[in-house]
DNA sequence: ATCGTCACG
DNA sequence: ACGTACGTGACGATG
């Protein structure tokens, strides 16, 4: 269906101009001109344009102070401050901007914008378009309809809410045409409409459910009993009339034809110009990169057997036919500029030497997608590669962290479309495989041409997001640390995994026989089903049935009946057997290359916090909690000398004291006291040395529950504590540090706000189920609000302290090398004449990387092998 | 492919 | 009145 758009153009301006000059900082063009609300009014219509193409807009103004409003209302926008000097003159720039975009904009005297737009909006749903309107006041909801959408603007320019017909439902359960009753019964302070006095949005919903309309609360007054009974009363006559100036006229009288909205996009010139004379360089560079865009060539490619030369910098694509980047076969290259496309097949790349010196040629610069495994992919196959300085892959992350990572999602996050899915040119699972060369360089080059096209989209909308410093001194300068840490492995004894298995196979055997024996029968015990049934209907254990398909068998579910029969703590310790020797012993010794390494992969660009995860295998979650399970770290060994970990000592709860200026935390920081045994001290009213071991492990708890938005419900289960207990201890918690409540409902209402929540490097995480309506999945979108900042920051000042160390790392000419690194940790192979100054250094790095209002405190030792460090 | 479970920070 | 802590990855069983 055609499209017809609908602005209201003095709406939205107003919000662009107090959006963006709020506090009196105008911007301002070199004749002096303030242009500030121009500006966020022609990026707002911009935006919509490009949202939208459509052959039908028009932006109504209003005309004229008198309208027939004012003969119903004398006071009608009486109370309105004047117009700020500042704006005055940008109502003609509006119009001016609106003429060098070929938009047409109508008025008409004695008529509000809103009455041009429900006169048009009558005609274009008569004429079986789809009307879309944009407005920041609430009073267009009433044009809702099948047919018609309503899009209000919040918070300035940047955000929007979608209203249709489903969303007033859901609002507040009213159709459109209440929307006049609801206004009329709540009043407009900012149009100076009275409604009914001491009626606002709730009871005035509630009086229009029960009775369908103003008219309808006329005729049953009355009945209306008490208080709100005279309220009504003594209003109603003042909503009648005023539910008359909230209505929007839908048939004034104007000559209406589709012609008058017609549009068909801009002239490039006419708009550069208009921009170049208001100083508006951003929207300008915007208009030319947009334009540059649509303007998309046909994607054509030579395949060749040697490289041509390359004069201009040009995306780079390495097609990597594996996950796994470490053993994967390369299928071919592309290369890919604005006058330059070509596939080499990894073969004759091989053989040719002057690819193999462009690619090594740090001055010719590349831009990328995951450059990481690019480069690792060509230096297994001993292909050196340099000059890679952009990575479309970290710049989307750094966008958008809940992007997907690959390049089909990502450039179609730009509106990009033309790359395909992996699996539509390989297949998946079992079906994948390399299709013919042609169809190989084709894909290699959509994508190598993807890259090259949104380079400098994603550049521009990194500096507009303030995001730039993240991504290039902080993602950047990582993802190549990180490439080093992966190539150089960690070094595994295997001797000690295969001891080991070799024992716990034996261990894990008569264990079997036992939990046989007490169950009278043999079964698959590690089939959470099987094991159900044997332990909750032939035993008849008592339950705490749990999951959809049937008895939930967890960890914490067999600790609490683990006295009952003596079957469960054997079964408790299967289970850690088998999982220590399936996933560690047996899982750990397949991933052993052949120089005697662990080369496992960091991914940058999954979590939706900013840290990182380790895949292939997972070297971030070897055991240590357990005495049993700690021993596979014994198999960890130094390479050259000494394994050396540092790890950040309670980092989140420093970046919590940091973000949400807790004084009594700084304070306890900063004397460098035991923060669990304080908090108690504080919350119990007792000297620091009075703190019983109790005590401390429940302010222990309530440390970290903070961190990730805890319950009432869950603490009290935690520290076995009644509800009412785990309160009274809540509320104390907050007492002790009250700044803590504060930041967390700022954080939530921020976040509510502008739908994201950020880092101390402006990582930002977007959450845009915080106004979902199921109030569960709210509850969760808050406790992420509430975390991200706190564990988002921790990433972002490890991801600094890498860099730190590494620099750190080259001053000193140390030959020793981060392996790993553990959210909080990170451990390095150190030779053995280094380490005294090694630990030196790298301590100072760590502690000195970031500025907190707490000091960061780094403690590191170092050992033979890894179970050894601590 | 999905679930339940359990390993880590 | 709804359910109950944040972020991950890997394994075996099962459909």
């Amino acid at each position: 269906m055609e499209q017809l758009i609908l602005i209201d153009g003095n709406s939205l301006l107003f919000k662009a101009f107090y959006a963006t000059g709020y506090m009196g900082n105008y911007m301002i063009n070199k004749d002096g001109i303030p242009t500030n609300g121009i500006f966020g009014f022609a990026r707002m219509i911009d935006r919509i344009l490009a949202d939208n193409p459509s052959n039908y807009v028009l932006v109504a103004f209003d005309y004229g102070k008198h309208t027939f409003r004012n003969d119903l209302l004398d006071s009608y926008k009486a109370t309105r401050t004047k117009t700020p000097d500042e704006l005055i003159p940008q109502f003609a720039m509006a119009r001016e901007y609106l003429t060098a975009h070929n938009i047409p904009y109508y008025e008409l005297e004695g008529y509000e914008g809103d009455d041009i737009i429900g006169t048009l909006a009558s005609f274009g749903e008569a004429h079986n378009l789809e009307v879309a309107i944009y407005t920041g006041d609430k009073d267009a909801f009433q044009l809702v309809s099948d047919k018609t959408t309503v899009y209000r603007t919040v918070k300035g320019v940047t955000g929007i809410d979608i209203y249709d017909k489903a969303a007033l439902k859901e609002k507040w359960d009213i159709e459109p045409d209440q929307v006049r009753d609801l206004l009329g019964l709540m009043g407009d302070s900012a149009d100076n409409i009275p409604g009914i006095k001491g009626v606002g949005e709730k009871t005035a919903l509630k009086l229009i459910h029960q009775y369908g309309s103003i008219e309808g609360i006329n005729e049953h007054k009355d009945e209306i009993k008490g208080k709100l009974g005279e309220k009504v009363r003594d209003g109603i006559d003042d909503a009648l009339m005023s539910k008359k100036v909230a209505t929007i006229l839908r048939d004034i009288p104007m000559d209406v034809t589709l012609d008058i909205a017609h549009y068909d996009g801009f002239d490039f010139n006419t708009l550069k110009a208009f921009y170049q004379k208001y100083d508006m360089h951003s929207l300008l560079k915007g208009l030319e990169i947009n334009t540059e865009q649509k303007e998309e060539k046909p994607l054509t490619y030579d395949i060749v057997k040697t490289l041509p030369s390359i004069t201009k910098e040009s995306a780079v694509y390495v097609n990597i036919f594996d996950e796994n980047y470490h053993k994967s076969d390369i299928l071919g290259f592309g290369i890919y500029n604005d006058e330059a496309s070509y596939y080499i097949s990894f073969e004759d790349a091989l053989k040719d030497d002057g690819f193999l010196s462009y690619m090594k040629d740090e001055k010719k610069k590349k831009d990328g997608f995951a450059i990481k495994g690019a480069i690792l992919a060509c230096k297994w196959h001993d292909i050196e590669v340099k000059g890679y300085d952009f990575d479309l892959s970290l710049a989307t992350y750094v966008l958008t962290p809940g992007i997907k990572e690959n390049m089909k999602d990502v450039s179609e996050y730009y509106d990009y479309h033309g790359v395909r899915y992996e699996e539509e040119v390989y297949g998946k699972g079992a079906k994948r495989h390399v299709p013919e060369l042609d169809e190989v360089a084709r894909d290699t080059l959509e994508k190598a041409k993807a890259i090259y096209e949104l380079k400098d989209v994603a550049i521009k909308k990194l500096k507009d997001e303030e995001q730039y410093h993240l991504y290039e001194e902080i993602e950047m300068p990582v993802t190549y640390i990180l490439a080093d840490m992966e190539y150089q492995g960690a070094k595994v004894d295997r001797d000690v995994l295969i001891s080991m298995d070799q024992q716990f196979d034996q261990e894990i055997e008569e264990l079997e026989q036992e939990i046989y024996k007490l169950a009278g029968e043999e079964f698959k015990i590690s089939s959470p089903k099987q094991l159900g049934d044997i332990l909750f209907e032939k035993l008849g254990l008592k339950s705490g049935k749990k999951t959809k398909t049937g008895y939930s068998t967890s960890q914490d579910i067999l600790e609490k009946i683990s006295d009952q029969h003596p079957i469960v703590p054997l079964v408790l310790e299967y289970r850690q057997k088998t999982k220590l020797s399936s996933t560690y012993l047996k899982g750990l010794q397949e991933q052993i290359f052949d120089d005697g390494k662990i080369h496992t992969i960091y991914k940058q660009t999954l979590t939706q916090t900013g840290r990182l995860s380790s895949v292939d295998p997972n070297l971030q979650n070897i055991p240590v909690r357990s005495e049993e399970g700690k021993k596979i770290r014994k198999a960890f060994v130094s390479e050259h000398g000494y394994l050396v970990s540092f790890d950040y000592s309670q980092i989140e709860l420093r970046i919590l004291a940091h973000l949400a200026h807790v004084t009594r935390l700084i304070e306890a920081f900063k004397a460098g006291k035991d923060i669990h045994a304080h908090t108690a001290a504080l919350v119990f009213g007792v000297p620091d040395e009075e703190v019983t071991s109790l005590q401390r492990r429940q302010a222990k708890t309530i440390n970290f529950g903070i961190i990730y938005g805890m319950s009432e419900f869950r603490l009290s289960r935690q520290n076995n504590m009644t509800l009412d207990e785990a309160r009274l201890f809540i509320a104390k918690y907050f007492e002790t540090y009250p700044e803590i409540k504060t930041y967390m409902d700022q954080v939530v209402k921020d976040c509510e706000e502008t739908g994201y929540v950020s880092t101390v490097a402006n990582r930002k995480r977007y959450i845009p189920t915080i106004h979902d309506k199921n109030f569960m999945v709210r509850e969760q979108a808050k406790r992420f609000a509430m975390n991200a900042p706190i564990q988002g920051s921790g990433a972002d000042i490890m991801k600094l302290a890498m860099i730190a160390v590494d620099q750190a790392i080259k001053e000193h000419h140390f030959k020793s090398k981060i392996i790993l690194q553990i959210h909080d940790e990170l451990i390095f192979d150190v030779y053995e004449d280094e380490v005294e100054t090694f630990m030196q250094v790298v301590k100072e790095a760590m502690e000195s990387c970031f500025k907190l209002d707490v000091p960061l405190l780094v403690e590191g030792n170092y050992a033979r092998n890894w179970a050894d460090l601590k």
